[in-house]
Parts: C-alpha cells; structure tokens; sequence
DNA sequence: CACTTGACCTGTCCGC
DNA sequence: TGCGGACAGGTCAAGT
C-alpha cells in the first residue's frame, strides 16, 4: 500500500506528534512483524526517547537517543498511527478509516510516559520494525541496493536514464518498480506517470527515446509530490499518522479507474497484467510502437 | 547477471 | 447464504 508519498505523510505527522517523547512500554503480539528479542527492546528502546522520524524510499526510521533506530517497513497494510489526547477516539467518520485501538490488526503497540501511544497495525502482516543500531542503518541489504530518491533535488532526467539501463529488457512497469532503480514508486505511482508520459507499461525499457524518458521523470515528480499535497492515496488500508485518509485517489487519472474515460481523450481505460501486478491504462494513447 | 514467478498473510469481493 | 477463487498498494528467495 504505502509508497512514498505516503510514507511521507507519515513521517511528517510522526514527527509532530511522537518526536521528544519517552518510551514507558513495548507490547508486541506477532514476533515476526518485531523480531528483536525481548532484551534488545528493553535495552534500547523502552525508556528512550525519540529524536527524530526519517525516510529512505519507503522505510521509516525513527531514531532514539539510544544510538538505536526502529526501521519501519509498512509493506502493503502496514500503518503507524499514534493517539493521544490530541485525537484520542475514532476521529471525524469521514477521514478516519480506524476507530479504537489496539484492534484484531494490532501487532505493536508502544506506550509512552505521557500514555499516549503509537501503534503499529498491519492486516496482512508483511510489514515489519526492526530496532537497530543506528550506525547500522544504511547497511542493511535493503539499503544498500535501493535507488535514487525521487524528489532530491540531485535526480535528475539523466539520472533516470542512467538507472533504467539495468533493466533494459524489462518492461517498464516493471524497471519503475524496481526499488533498485528508483527509490519509492508503487503500483499507484507507476501507472499514474506511465499515463501522464502516454508511455505503454508494457513497452521495453530499451525502445524508449531520451525524449520519452525526460517527459516520464517529469511525471514520476509531478504526480509524487501533488501525492503528498493531497496526503497519500487511501485505496483500502492507508492511513496516516492521526489515523486519516488521504485524498489523491480522487485526483488520479487512471489507478482504480478501469471502464471510466480517460480524462484527456476520454477513451474508456482499461486494466490489464504486467509485471504481476493490475495495471491500469488509456489504450489510445499509451500504445506500444512497432520499427 | 537479468528477469520472472511464487511466497509471505488476511480480508473482501465476485460468480456460481 | 455459502463456498471457491481471484485479487489487494511490496519485497525477497528461488527459479529459468
């Protein structure tokens, strides 16, 4: 579920609500979302206090002042939502999407000395948390090989160019997914640009021109951060960190749109399969050339 | 090495 | 209403 933009509205609501508080105690009712053992937690995460939320691609980092981090990854229905006296309760029934926590979807539940609480709740239990050494971070394998992140100022069109080249028999859908290439873009993301590019995800990585792929980068950029504008896409699970949806789903020209018309030419968008996964297109003007 | 597929899980929706 | 199967926003291991 969550990419980027939404791992991003995360993170910046975490760090207005949990940043500078205490860690009384850690409750953890499915092992392999937390794997840590039991005196790692004890050791270095209860009784620290939060420092600081970070991003890398999709991965949270929440840094203590423990020299630890707790490493996020909230994979498809992963969410960390935090309550406290600011928003105890289910929230306004038209944003929220949760009501009282913990619930059946619960696996970590973290209470703080002021006992407001963060929890970390995933349906399918994909996601994960790891507390690591800070130092640590960067090395793990994850990090090591993901690509470039997507709005730092240093990615450019060529850069794009440049990673895509690793996958050149790919189709492109698959190369956008790829978190080695590129840093952050999901099945949402991937077809929403591949749209705006009138690029066919289908169509190979190597037949695509400069021209192509200088107009797809100005998509992935464009529809990225108008994303994390509109707070993320809720499309069944997302929520923030208060527990809310975000809204981009509504401004999205083809993802879940399937039989509605495409918003330039109105011909009626279609879903097919690529890469594994559902994948949604105008097939007028995002067609596959033949030379 | 590049590339594709199946596995990890639960829940929901659709057709019979 | 029940039941089986397909599918859901991500990533990794194992296969070709």
């Amino acid at each position: 579920m969550p990419e980027l933009p939404e791992v991003e509205t995360v993170r910046v609501g975490l760090n207005r609500l949990v940043v500078g508080k205490k860690v009384l105690t850690v409750l953890n009712d499915w092992p392999k979302s937390f794997p840590n053992s039991q005196s790692d937690v004890n050791q270095f995460l209860v009784s620290s206090k939060i420092t600081n939320v970070r991003r890398r691609a999709k991965v949270l980092i929440i840094d203590l002042d423990t020299s630890y981090s707790l490493v996020i990854h909230l994979k498809m229905t992963g969410q960390l939502v935090y309550r406290g006296d600011e928003n105890f309760g289910a929230g306004h029934p038209n944003d929220s999407l949760i009501g009282n926590l913990p619930d059946k979807s619960t696996r970590v539940e973290v209470t703080f000395t002021d006992t407001s609480k963060l929890f970390f709740n995933d349906q399918r239990k994909f996601g994960w948390m790891r507390l690591l050494p800070t130092i640590e971070v960067p090395n793990i394998d994850f990090m090591r090989r993901v690509g470039p992140e997507p709005l730092e100022p240093e990615f450019t069109a060529g850069i794009l160019y440049e990673r895509l080249q690793r996958r050149k028999n790919s189709s492109i859908k698959a190369a956008l997914l790829d978190q080695t290439v590129l840093a952050g873009i999901g099945n949402i993301y991937a077809d929403e640009s591949l749209w705006g590019a009138k690029i066919h995800p289908e169509a190979k990585v190597g037949r695509l021109n400069k021209p192509q792929i200088k107009k797809l980068y100005t998509e992935i950029v464009t529809v990225l951060r108008l994303s994390i504008e509109k707070g993320g896409s809720t499309d069944r699970n997302y929520v923030n960190a208060e527990g809310k949806k975000g809204s981009y789903i509504e401004f999205a020209k083809v993802f879940r749109r399937e039989n509605l018309p495409c918003p330039r030419c109105s011909t009626k968008i279609i879903k097919i399969r690529v890469a594994g996964r559902g994948t949604h297109l105008c097939p007028k003007e995002q067609v596959i050339k033949n030379d």
